[in-house]
RNA sequence: CGGGACGUAGCUCAGUUUGGCAGAGCACAGCGUUCGGGACGCUGGGGUCGCAGGUUCAAAUCCUGUCGUCCCGACCA
């Protein structure tokens, strides 16, 4: 490609909406331009980074036996409410009506779609297994669409769909697509993980999340340093060993603790340590308030809570509610006397003599025991933290952010049984097929690739997805010589590689301020060097120069193109 | 939806406090000089100061409303 006749914008300062550096790099590099609030179109340069992490994706998916297909982005009301999902899924689905006032929304996943289709046409057990895919648009009417092509409300979305006869079937579907996304993040040359998640909205069984590491990840995963067990923070489960408390129970006492809301007032107020203190949380779980009991140095882990309680939408209760449930200003609530179902996090088994709100404004009680209330359930509901072990082996926790870039899940029969999906057996009964699904989103790798592979001066593509994997720079095109060889080697290598050709009249500062912007993984310089005949190679990634003859070039691009391939 | 910030040229931003000619740098067009790390000089084009209403002799500036964008919290690839 000629970048004088290229569509390619580039920025000289970042545009001030963007915050993360994968959003001012793909802004400031001419990959995207934002049309709406989460909303973006991919300019050229963008598009072919988004293409080749689609091809790897279809490779791989391709190779383990899935097949490509493309299903429709409007979907009628009626098959959504036949899952029930036209209720559940809430603002997050955009509805519209079309000119017969039929009710659609634009799909944001497409179970129900490809589960419909699969109906109709799987009848027996010898049309299973099946996998099948699509790489498309997909929209959620996120609430907070954030950080560019990380949380957007249209994106590119590879989802996958596995049917198979049993449940063993469908396990080493679920396990052949974990391999297959492990093959696709490792060829993206992207540092990640695979690790336990929580299976949400979607539902099903087991799930695991990809994720890869950086700082500005959304997602807390936790790993352990002495096996192999990684999860996302909200699926942790907490199994550190809960021993009676050493201390005799002694009679609770009201305190005045006058404006001391938080842990760290009251503790600090009351000369205790937080670990001291049971803080009391209000929630509403569809609407219904429920005391929920945490150790003061702990959080409540909200996935965890939601699943125990099995509803729908939980959220912190509003300090109007607190007030009239507990009688006191949001700060002093407490178990002692609470009208309505409280859950204890297990921890509090162990304590004994401590702290909580007395509903009371600016009071609280000490030396509070478990006898002086009644829990309706003791459960495992915070959050873990690095102090507790591993749950698997008991070894030491570490913590880390990262983005979730792909997520498989089993669904089971939750989708086939609602829409009727069925199949006869060999012994021509009639059977429920079990299903998995898994995503992937496209712009997010993208986006994760170049927030995990940056400089100052701007992006460093991993070889595999690099838009173009050369970039042609003759330092002065009104030169004859540098212009005629430039010609010469842009033809010639372009046989073999993607070639950017910077055939531009700018200065050399502002055409080497663009190589390195946009990240291509390998720049060959025509300048002062070729009166000897030679050019100068230099990797952006390591920024070693090499300067080599014009009849070796060839040879040399070679060698460097097999090093630049990620393991 | 709650909390915070912002909206002036294609981009980055001054100007708003204290009402009085619409500004700078970059980018763009032309000419000249320059040419291996975002050059310099001269000239030029480009604005519904988000939008609507109000106050005023006079509004980018004050008031009311509204729309949009971004950030922090509840959702997810």
């Amino acid at each position: 490609m000629r970048y004088s006749r290229y569509f390619l914008p580039t920025l000289k300062e970042t545009p001030s909406e963007a915050e993360i550096t994968s959003h001012k790099l793909m802004l400031r590099a001419g990959m995207i331009r934002k049309l709406s609030s989460g909303i973006y179109s991919y300019l050229p340069l963008g598009l072919k980074a988004i293409r080749k992490v689609e091809n790897i994706i279809r490779e791989e998916m391709n190779r383990a036996g899935a097949q490509e297909l493309l299903l429709p982005m409007v979907q009628p009301a009626e098959l959504w409410q036949e899952s029930g999902r036209w209720e559940q899924y809430g603002k997050e689905l955009l509805r519209f009506k079309d000119r017969h006032k039929r009710d659609f929304c634009l799909g944001p996943t497409h179970e129900e779609v490809i589960t419909d289709l699969v109906r109709r046409e799987v009848r027996s057990y010898r049309d299973l297994p099946l996998n099948l895919y699509q790489i498309q648009t997909k929209f959620r009417d996120e609430i907070r669409p954030r950080f560019g092509l990380m949380r957007g409300r249209e994106f590119i979305m590879k989802d996958a769909y596995s049917f198979d006869a049993d449940e063993k079937g469908a396990e080493k579907s679920y396990w052949q697509m974990y391999e297959t996304y492990h093959r696709i993040f490792t060829r993206c040359g992207l540092n990640f993980r695979a690790v336990e998640a929580d299976t949400g909205t979607i539902g099903g069984s087991f799930s695991h999340e990809f994720m890869v590491l950086a700082d500005i990840g959304e997602d807390t995963i936790v790993f352990c340093q002495d096996c192999d067990y990684a999860a996302n923070i909200e699926k942790a489960e907490v199994k550190s060993t809960i021993s009676p408390p050493a201390e005799s129970p002694k009679s609770k006492e009201e305190v005045h603790t006058p404006g001391k809301h938080t842990v760290e007032e009251v503790t600090a107020f009351l000369g205790v340590p937080p670990q001291k203190l049971v803080k009391t949380i209000i929630y509403l779980a569809d609407g219904k308030p429920v005391a929920v009991l945490v150790r003061g140095d702990h959080e409540v882990n909200e996935v965890k809570l939601g699943r125990l309680l099995g509803c729908n939408e939980l959220e912190l209760a509003p300090p109007e509610i607190i007030r009239t449930e507990t009688g006191a200003e949001v700060g002093f609530a407490g178990p002692i006397g609470l009208d309505m179902p409280i859950i204890a996090d297990l921890a509090l088994k162990g304590m004994a003599n401590f702290v909580t709100g007395a509903n009371k404004t600016d009071y609280h009680y000490v030396n509070v025991n478990l006898d002086d209330f009644s829990v309706t359930q003791f459960a495992d509901i915070r959050l873990i933290t690095p102090d507790d072990p591993c749950p698997r082996c008991g070894g030491r926790l570490e913590f880390k952010k990262g983005i979730e870039v792909g997520h498989i899940f089993k669904l089971g029969t939750k989708y086939s049984k609602a829409l009727k999906a069925t199949y006869l057996d060999a012994q021509g009964k009639e059977r429920y097929i079990v299903m998995g699904c898994y995503g992937i989103g496209v712009g997010r790798t993208v986006a994760a690739a170049i927030e995990q592979n940056h400089d100052k001066d701007g992006i460093v593509f991993p070889y595999p997805i690099a838009p173009y994997q050369i970039y042609l720079l003759p330092v002065d095109v009104n030169n004859p010589d540098i212009a005629r060889t430039a010609e010469e080697l842009y033809v010639k290598l372009e046989q073999h590689w993607e070639v950017l050709y910077d055939d531009r009249e700018e200065r050399p500062g502002v055409k080497f301020k663009d190589a390195d912007l946009i990240g291509i993984p390998i720049r060959v310089t025509l300048g002062k060097h070729l009166k000897e005949g030679k050019v100068e190679i230099k990797v952006r990634k390591t920024g070693e120069v090499i300067l080599t003859s014009l009849a070796e070039l060839e040879d040399t691009l070679e060698k460097i193109t097999i090093d630049l391939q990620p393991n």
